[in-house]
DNA sequence: TTGAAAGCGCTACCAC
DNA sequence: GTGGTAGCGCTTTCAA
């Protein structure tokens, strides 16, 4: 924190307003902190006087006696990628709504920055929510008491607490709408990102083998548009009897709808997709996606409304309440 | 701020912790700081009490007395807007790479909510930056001393900072390119916020006339896909002619897109569409969109920048360096 | 209506 | 290596 008036500048306190206006501290605060008990006539002329010197409260003097400012550090892997920008959205407003500031970090997707936000976030907020990939463990160190909301991963200490996302039954319902329409050889396109396979692909594999069909026709893909148009590719490459894939998120299944189309394959009659996540994004191409649908204004409105019980120890809520469950929103693409 | 222990539970303070182990209370701040001036044994007790404790130190206190943090004010009209993140996320990106903290504000595309944010804002930051719709003199209410950096609109007093936007020769670029390409009767969406027509119109009328052609076939569209569709449709239905369209943004061109895929239209070819901001989003339609480009990431970093001579008192980037200029990006929609 | 004093929780600077 | 003292800039008693 440095004064911006250019040459030496030291800051300008309460002190000096109190000087120029010949009263005391206790008068200037009274004034700018617009209390009744003072004359109208020195309130304005304190008022001039810290016009006058440029002169600005410090927040960190009056936080430290007003103890009444509550600050979230919400951690993201990446803003660009509009999933998370719509759980950002939800909440900041969530967190407005109650007067709290929110400050966001923007971890690019590289686990190792992690360590480095939270080491710097720590310090600096009144709890954290978002994603993280690294340890519990890793994630205690750091935080110590801190009150922590994981979103969208399972926590195993009862330290943390998380917003689990089930998208079983909205897997299911998507799966059974392909079968429904036909389609008997449903490919997917899951993440590639860790060693495991993801759990929304194990959703699709329980789905599958409901309805009897194999789900065996798995291609990884990295996150993105084009990430998904390869990875449909690769995948109608070696099995070319697939009409229909279910992928890990939207962005890859826009990226997948893009490549049917330069591969004059016509959706949803030649090649049905469903995708992950609901974004408005998907609304904006042709044909809209149909996708399994998550609410990100509740997500993000949860993960708050947890952390507003974890901070003034009411009664925190049960994993039954902390979840987010998807569901099939038909758009056109299957 | 409140302890997060259930029960009653005042702050756990240095003091305790300092009781607990048996020390003064700079002999725990040197254990928690990681001075060298300290036993190893001593520091290992004083780290145990302070776990023991739940001890955090307060971030007021330890500001108040080191003060080396900087926290940036970033206020968006509407982090759903992709345009807006993107900046968002430049922002963050320069700002972490000066270890500054970010408090993001989304006034939700609402006048009145500017105030209320600035109000909030103007106490709890060290600098402002973003977008604004209301008076500078408003501005200057709210945020008293405070360095602020205005993006995308011109400032009229000295003092504040703004980047500017400017898209005059792109668009002259633009609009040389669809005359190349033949085009003789081209429209344009424009947006339909304000009371007066944009700039961007402006510089659409300066190219149109530079070539010789008209430039009145304009209607107005809300900043969103379908306001850009039904926009296209009511500007065909008015001036069926046309076979070029500019648009005032991205999002308003994607609208058009689609839209004209519904009208049977093809595009480029019955219908060529140039859009305006140079969106990531833009190149995952189909036929990627071709668009006067904004530099989102030197947008973001430029602001930023300018935050930090402000903040340390250097001599801050004038008027001609603050300017982004935007440039034609083909993709395949013009 | 105003001012003096105390103290929020922490770190820096000096003694020891 | 450790502790005492002072003070960061502000608000909140309590007296005048």
């Amino acid at each position: 924190m440095v004064s911006s008036s250019g040459t030496e500048s030291r800051r300008v306190t309460i002190h000096d307003v109190a000087r120029s206006a010949g009263v005391s501290r206790q008068t200037v605060s009274r004034a700018l902190n617009d209390k009744d008990e003072i004359d109208g006539a020195t309130k304005q002329r304190v008022l001039d006087a810290a016009r006058e010197l440029g002169y600005r409260p410090s927040r960190f003097a009056r936080g430290l006696v007003r103890q009444d400012t509550t600050t979230i550090g919400l951690v993201i892997p990446d803003l660009l990628n509009p999933f998370f920008t719509e759980v950002a959205a939800a909440a900041l407003e969530a967190a407005r709504a109650r007067g709290w500031h929110v400050v966001v970090y923007d971890t690019a997707d590289r686990a190792e920055e992690e360590f480095g936000t939270l080491q710097v976030i720590a310090s600096q907020v009144d709890a954290v929510v978002g994603y993280f990939s690294c340890s519990e463990q890793d994630l205690e160190r750091f935080t110590r008491g801190l009150p922590v909301v994981l979103i969208g991963r399972e926590h195993h200490t009862g330290r943390f607490s998380s917003i689990r996302i089930d998208g079983e039954e909205g897997v299911h319902t998507a799966v059974a709408h392909l079968v429904a329409a036909g389609h008997r050889h449903i490919g997917m396109l899951d993440h590639d990102g860790r060693a495991e396979p993801s759990v929304r692909r194990e959703w699709f594999a329980t789905a599958a083998a409901a309805h009897g069909i194999a789900a065996d026709r798995v291609v990884g893909a990295p996150q993105s548009a084009d990430g998904g148009g390869t990875a449909l590719r690769k995948l109608l490459g070696t099995h070319p009897e697939v009409t229909a894939v279910f992928t890990f998120n939207d962005i890859i299944a826009i990226g997948a709808l893009r490549e049917a189309r330069r591969l004059g394959r016509s959706v949803p009659e030649d090649l049905a997709v469903v995708g992950f996540d609901g974004l408005q994004l998907g609304t904006l191409v042709e044909p809209p996606l149909s996708s399994v649908a998550l609410d990100t204004r509740r997500l993000g409105a949860l993960a708050i409304d947890q952390v507003a019980r974890l901070l003034t120890g009411l009664e925190p809520l049960g994993a039954d309440d902390l979840v987010v469950r998807a569901q099939l929103r038909l758009g056109g693409s299957a």
